[in-house]
DNA sequence: AAGTTAGCCAACCGCACGGGT
DNA sequence: AACCCGTGCGGTTGGCTAACT
């Protein structure tokens, strides 16, 4: 015997929202909120829908500062570096992209994205069994947390990413599932061979974040951290531990990442826009991927994470919080993110 | 012009989780 | 500890529209 279903299937409407229904659901929860209950609030209004159909009108459609389509570079590149990160973790994604919704940035990934990444991968695929020749200069590592080493073992200073910390685990992602060779598998690749450069794992299976970047990094936090959700806190106070950033940001993003505090940014000291290169021309440019061979793999199935605080706290600058993309992160997390002045 | 296909997106479904009892 | 229930979430569906044949 299953559960008993949230509401009276028989007795509630179903399909397109009216625009009458719109401004009854609207004017409604302006006034006097949701009331904590979703299930009791159709009756309350007067509106023959599921609690949760009302629940999913407001969030996606109805409650203020929501943005529909027109997504930016920017935010396609915080979507690709996520998504490529912590998988379809829309709600996620969706907290750092302020106004969009987790159902728009799924139906984003899925009908363009996606297709954009692929379209243009196989393109250079085709391109590059042609005959391309290898590209040296695609050294760049939009996924290493760690800053660029110049060695000084060779006579030509050649600067290297050290193989570190490829895959340290991420308490919530601890349960990802591990792709098979499907397009998940197919985008990793494709971004792995924009640069991607991981270690190998089973070699080096203990290894730690940079005490001098944790350091760096939450310094320049805190005058505030973001506390994701529930089951992430844990994690997110390790965050300069276990986590790195991966954000193939295009420059707006990376300017905002890098306006994060007045010291030398843990941003500034891990991202080389050379290494940022790689995402962007592959969504936007025209750059010659396929050609390009670095070696790399990823260096386990697991995923690792790109939820940085940096990226989290983009939308701060000088400390302090712009106001409606930290009260838009706020509503509509209801409660599941928060935000904490320390 | 009509039929077919592909793309897009709003909405639904069902499961998992967490709080309350 | 076990159960109930509301909520949140990701996956999927179905309808509309545009593009194509």
């Amino acid at each position: 015997m299953g559960r008993a279903p949230c509401c009276d299937k028989a007795n509630v409407k179903r399909g397109p929202w009216s625009p009458e229904e719109d401004t009854k659901l609207k004017s409604y929860i302006e006034k006097h909120g949701t009331g904590g209950n979703w299930i009791a609030l159709p009756q309350k209004i007067g509106l023959k829908r599921c609690g949760k159909s009302c629940r999913l009108r407001w969030l996606n459609y109805l409650r203020p500062n929501i943005r529909h389509g027109c997504f930016s570079e920017e935010e396609d590149s915080i979507i690709c570096s996520l998504y490529l990160s912590i998988g379809s973790r829309w709600s996620v994604i969706a907290a750092q992209l302020p106004g969009r919704t987790d159902n728009d940035i799924k139906n984003y990934w899925n009908t363009r994205l996606k297709k954009k990444l692929l379209g243009r991968h196989r393109n250079k695929e085709q391109k590059g069994r042609r005959g391309a020749g290898m590209k040296q200069n695609m050294n760049y590592n939009i996924y290493s947390p760690t800053p660029m080493v110049t060695t000084p073992t060779s006579s030509t200073q050649q600067q290297y990413w050290p193989e570190l910390p490829v895959l340290a685990p991420v308490p919530f992602l601890d349960q990802l599932v591990i792709p098979s060779f499907n397009d998940h598998e197919a985008i990793r690749k494709l971004l792995t061979k924009l640069g991607g450069r991981f270690s190998d794992h089973e070699n080096q299976p203990n290894l730690q974040f940079p005490v001098d970047l944790i350091s760096s990094r939450q310094q320049n936090l805190d005058q505030l951290q973001v506390l994701s959700m529930p089951n992430v806190d844990d994690g997110v106070q390790q965050l300069g531990q276990t986590q790195y950033c991966i954000e193939g940001a295009a420059g707006g993003v990376l300017n905002n990442m890098m306006q994060l505090g007045g010291q030398s940014s843990y941003i500034e000291q891990v991202m080389n826009p050379q290494r940022l290169e790689g995402l962007d021309q592959f969504l936007y440019g025209d750059h010659d991927i396929a050609s390009t061979s670095t070696g790399s793999c990823w260096g386990s199935e697991t995923s690792s994470l790109a939820y940085h605080p940096s990226l989290v706290a983009s939308n701060y600058e000088d400390g302090q919080v712009q106001e409606c993309a930290f009260q838009d992160q706020l509503r509509y997390s209801e409660g599941q993110y928060r935000a904490v002045h320390l």
